[in-house]
DNA sequence: TCGGTTGGTGGACGTATGTTCACTGATGAA
DNA sequence: TTCATCAGTGAACATACGTCCACCAACCGA
């Protein structure tokens, strides 16, 4: 599977420069306009399973039969947004090795190209945040899946970086998993926050930092034999 | 405000022992199995805006009219709702305070206390942790209202203790909102568990032992002057 | 005892939903 | 050029929804 491209802030089906296309780069099209549209949706306000599929066809500009050419039903385009979602926490974690941890400042930095992550995707964090504890059961779990394998492959990561030396691979897995639940909730936060209030933002960073300080001042003095019993 | 009297697993409008209660009573009786059906649904695994006016009247055995003698609209029930599991979180803090902190083994006697009160109290957490950050904004902001204050309270119960003499107001407070965005979402873990595999449920209390342990940990050697930079 | 108040009823309405079906017109391989 | 394929169409369906209305029967203060 590979990365959708969008087009724009608005895609519906009918696009103008459609006509001269491949017929399955057209499918693919409408399918996109499908997936966005319920995206946007969730950007209004609405949670997944409260969509319906008309209306999903109705932003999407295409008849309501036409869902069917690309999912069984709602439920399925769920799980297609919960791998797409997969692919953006995925992309993410590459993209932060590959710049490699900030040696000077790291969780603070770190902290800030995570906000700025969360809102260049604000539709997915959108939909991870909203749906890991809310909806559908199936989705609910597919999430899960998909947040524990994001987690793994995170704990493998900080590993290389040898930040903890004193954790064993399962504490060290404890202690991403604490930093990714607060952080996938602090996501809500940044989210949720009206753009323009400087003031309340960095508040709301400072926090953040913080706690992630304090998870990390934990992780660094823990010893096993000590903490465990 | 005071709390519903639950009356049994399912509660109807159209009770045997209805005909002797006053009219002010018998009304409490319907309003509360409106409530009462609207959880049940979603203990069935629904979410709260996606559950119809006429959906919440046919479980509680009333006819769809009914419910306007009640509520304007299924979002004033869910407002009820959120003020109702607010009262529930309150509550629980009362009776940790009236019981004491364990002086051994406090932490993991702790994590055992709330989990058997996310248990006795499934139907409220259930909504809680499913609509923080999913469906309506309206049920939203009321939500981390309520959770908020919950966070301040449980902050002067904390510092009362004196567990963390080391702490300023904010830094301590911080500390109260990381375990309980931390135990919020364990609540959901221990919601979703199947019941009967005694393995599982251990590993998991353990996870959340020492995800506690670890904050604490951290708590209790922040040094304000050193870590706010 | 009376009569207003009130909680619950049943029917009706317009509208929205999910799903079905036959159809169409362009695509792209033969 | 021919022709099967197929993404998208439009009408129709049964069903569900929220909301309005007139009505009823029981409660409770007078």
């Amino acid at each position: 599977m590979t990365a959708r491209s969008r087009s724009g802030p608005e895609m519906t089906a009918g696009n103008d420069d459609d006509e001269l296309l491949p017929r399955g780069q057209r499918k693919q099209r409408t399918r996109d306009a499908l997936i966005d549209a319920a995206l946007q949706l969730m950007n209004e306000g609405r949670s997944f399973n409260s969509l319906g599929l008309r209306e999903i066809t109705r932003v999407a500009g295409v008849v309501p039969t036409s869902f069917y050419r690309h999912f069984k039903d709602t439920n399925e385009l769920g799980l297609v947004l919960v791998e797409e979602s997969g692919l953006t926490l995925r992309r993410m974690l590459r993209e932060a090795r590959r710049a490699g941890a900030p040696v000077k400042d790291m969780i603070r930095r770190s902290v800030r190209v995570y906000k700025a992550f969360v809102l260049a995707n604000r539709l997915h964090f959108l939909f991870v945040a909203g749906e890991r504890s809310g909806g559908s059961p199936v989705i609910r779990s597919a999430i899960r899946n998909e947040v524990d394998q994001f987690i793994n492959e995170m704990t493998q990561d900080v590993r290389h970086l040898a930040i903890f030396p004193n954790l064993s691979p399962e504490a060290l897995r404890r202690v991403c998993e604490l930093v990714v639940n607060t952080m996938l909730h602090a996501a809500t936060d940044v989210l949720d926050l009206p753009p323009g209030d400087d003031a309340l933002a960095q508040a709301q960073e400072d926090n953040h930092v913080q706690q992630v300080r304090l998870i990390f001042l934990g992780a660094s003095l823990w010893r096993e034999e000590i903490e465990r019993g």
